[in-house]
DNA sequence: GGCGTCACG
DNA sequence: ACGTACGTGACGCCG
């Protein structure tokens, strides 16, 4: 392999790569840049490998901290890079994107991204590194980034000649993958789920994360203070009810104090010990009060580190926003997840929930608009399963809850009460997760003898539903994976297993996986034509999260009308479903409201 | 770094 | 007899 540097190694002055030169004959290149960090928002560009051919990469310094830089070869490159004839071949692909953005440099063009290919391949894979996909496929055993930094802070202390070896490696090494990678991807016939959704969302997420988020900081230290005050006398009345000082975030403390101090009743077990977790304190409640202060204590304490006192911190210097991470590559359904920090687990659920959701606000002349899907997983389920009942159901409008309860139950519709309905909801959700006895009775702290009747009699209502699961789990059973609507593969491995545990873990994955990740589908298609449809329309209005079923948007005043009917519009024929897909849409100032 | 816990869909 | 509801990420504890 030869590894050049294409301005710093040879003689720079030299080098009147024109324009003409870069762009004629270049169908695609790979790339790979070089930052002073993984944080696309805050770290800045270091250089830029480029391969356009396997055995020749170059690398572009463009700022390292010594003298042979080129601060102007991004503008040299700004043609081939914005070329939408021109693909470009890259592993993570976002973190390219992100980082050109810094620079007022859009790349264009179809992408060929290495590591998403290799999740739409194998997405159980946990790690789709350049290193581990680069191993799998090549048996090529990259030199470890950290080797290359060794003793430098950051990649623009290293110097050119291993800067250059290392980061044209790579740039290669994509390139080399590509052809493999996308190889596969279509013998698998993954290449319409790959052109249609994943490679066109990666603009969409990168746009996202760029956008970020407006939190009001001092709600949210006025909150801190609030909550100080509440967990102080907390942690004096818990001490009190113990008869000593302890750590309460200590769950090995706890349950000695719990099961050997106060005696009281031990339930279910963990590997380490005796379980604490809610549904336990919440059992001994009804005997001591500890537990409850506990409680109360566990929830304050977790909402106050992991956002209230978290989130200010995180607040970009140079945005003046906070920007999350969606990583496309992780889950083995096909959702996206958010990371660093997360914000797809924003709390909703309580007083200080709701408080929380306030924080997230609109910019000054917008407001926040979220549109999400009602009942998508069970209207996927209707789809898929031709079930009557279901798909009648969603035909006619009818609470699906309710209906279901009137159906187990064998009373009239008027007549089922909030219970009835709050046990049909928990089946229903049993249903998509792959139900059976034992997990029911857990849900509804029933035997599992009542809860193995309760799913017969949903069966005996819902044959579609029964067939949809047999079938599935044939299906799985013959090719060891299952699909969504769009293709999308998951490998079920142990769905033969001999071992019976795995076996109806493996069962249960396969009855989830194509209802979920239908979901994963379905709003990966809507975000795509929102996105289109905001451009093509000249809109300044940004799609700021995805909470795998909802949508958030940051709209300015003027534009509320057009955008909320755009939204609903585009998430509703995302795709044509055998019943209909419902939106509910709301604006408001803060999250909380617009909920 | 594994574990327990708990925030969300 | 065993042990599981599906999918995530982050926090603090503990070794």
């Amino acid at each position: 392999m030869r590894q050049e540097s294409l301005f710093g190694h040879q003689d720079a002055k030299n080098n009147d790569l024109g324009k003409a030169k870069i762009t004629s004959n270049l169908d695609y290149i790979s790339i790979d840049i070089e930052s002073t960090g993984r944080d696309p928002i805050s770290d800045s560009i270091v250089g830029i490998s480029l391969c356009k051919e396997k055995g020749i990469a170059y690398y572009v310094p463009i700022r390292h901290l010594y003298n042979q830089n080129i601060p102007d070869a991004l503008i040299v490159l700004q043609d081939v890079l914005e070329s939408p004839a021109i693909a470009k071949i890259g592993h993570n692909l976002k973190f390219d994107i992100l980082m050109l953005m810094q620079e007022d440099i859009h790349i264009q063009g179809i992408l060929y991204d290495t590591m998403v290919a290799s999740y739409l391949l194998n997405p159980n894979m946990q790690n789709h590194s350049l290193e581990e996909v680069g191993i799998k496929y090549l048996n090529h055993k990259k030199k470890p980034f950290k080797d290359v930094l060794g003793k430098h802070k950051s990649f623009d202390e290293v110097p050119l000649d291993e800067a250059v070896q290392y980061a044209a490696e790579d740039a290669e090494l994509a390139f080399e993958l590509k052809e493999i990678l996308f190889d596969k991807i279509k013998d698998e016939g993954l290449d319409k789920l790959y052109f249609n959704i994943e490679m066109p969302l990666i603009y969409v997420l990168a746009e996202m994360q760029q956008a970020g988020i407006k939190i009001d900081t001092k709600l949210l230290q006025a909150l801190s203070k609030e909550l100080d005050r509440e967990l102080d006398s907390l942690e004096s009345r818990i001490y009190f009810l113990a008869g000593k000082k302890f750590n309460i975030n200590s769950s090995q403390q706890l349950s000695k104090i719990l099961f050997e101090d106060l005696g009281l009743k031990t339930g279910k077990k963990t590997k380490t010990g005796y379980s604490t977790n809610v549904e336990v304190l919440e059992q001994l409640s009804l005997s001591h009060e500890l537990p409850g202060e506990i409680l109360s204590y566990r929830t304050l304490y977790k909402l106050k580190t992991t956002y209230i006192d978290t989130f200010p911190n995180l607040v970009n210097k140079k945005t003046g926003r906070l920007h999350t991470s969606f990583n496309q590559t992780v889950t083995a359904t096909g959702r996206l997840s958010s990371s660093d920090p997360n914000l797809q687990n924003i709390p909703i659920r309580g007083e200080l929930g709701l408080k929380i959701r306030q924080t997230f606000i609109a910019e000054k002349g917008s407001i926040l608009i979220s549109a999400d899907y009602s009942q998508i997983e069970l209207r996927i389920l209707a789809h898929m399963s031709k079930d009557k009942g279901l798909i009648d159901a969603f035909l006619r409008g009818i609470d699906i809850h309710s209906r279901t309860a009137a159906e187990i139950f064998n009373v009239s519709p008027d007549n089922v009460s909030p219970e009835l309905r709050r046990i049909a909801k928990t089946i229903n959700f049993g249903i998509i997760y792959g139900i059976s006895p034992f997990g029911l009775s857990e849900a509804l702290s029933i035997t599992s003898k009542e809860a193995g009747e309760l799913i017969e009699s949903y069966f005996r209502r819902h044959h579609g539903v029964k067939e949809f699961i047999d079938s599935t789990l044939k299906e799985a059973r013959k090719n060891n994976y299952v699909t969504t609507l769009l293709n999308r593969k998951r490998q079920i491995s142990e769905i033969n297993s001999t071992n019976s545990n795995l076996r109806q873990q493996a069962e249960r994955m396969a009855i989830n996986t194509p209802i979920q990740g239908t979901a994963a589908d379905l709003i990966k298609i809507a975000m795509i034509a929102i996105s289109r449809e905001l451009k093509n329309r000249r809109l300044k209005t940004k799609m700021i999260l995805q909470i795998h079923d909802e949508l958030l948007f940051e709209v300015p005043y003027e534009e509320t009308d057009e955008v909320m009917e755009l939204i609903k519009h585009k998430m509703e024929s995302a795709f044509e479903l055998s019943v209909p897909l419902e939106v509910d849409i709301k604006k408001g100032k803060n999250w909380a409201e617009a909920k």
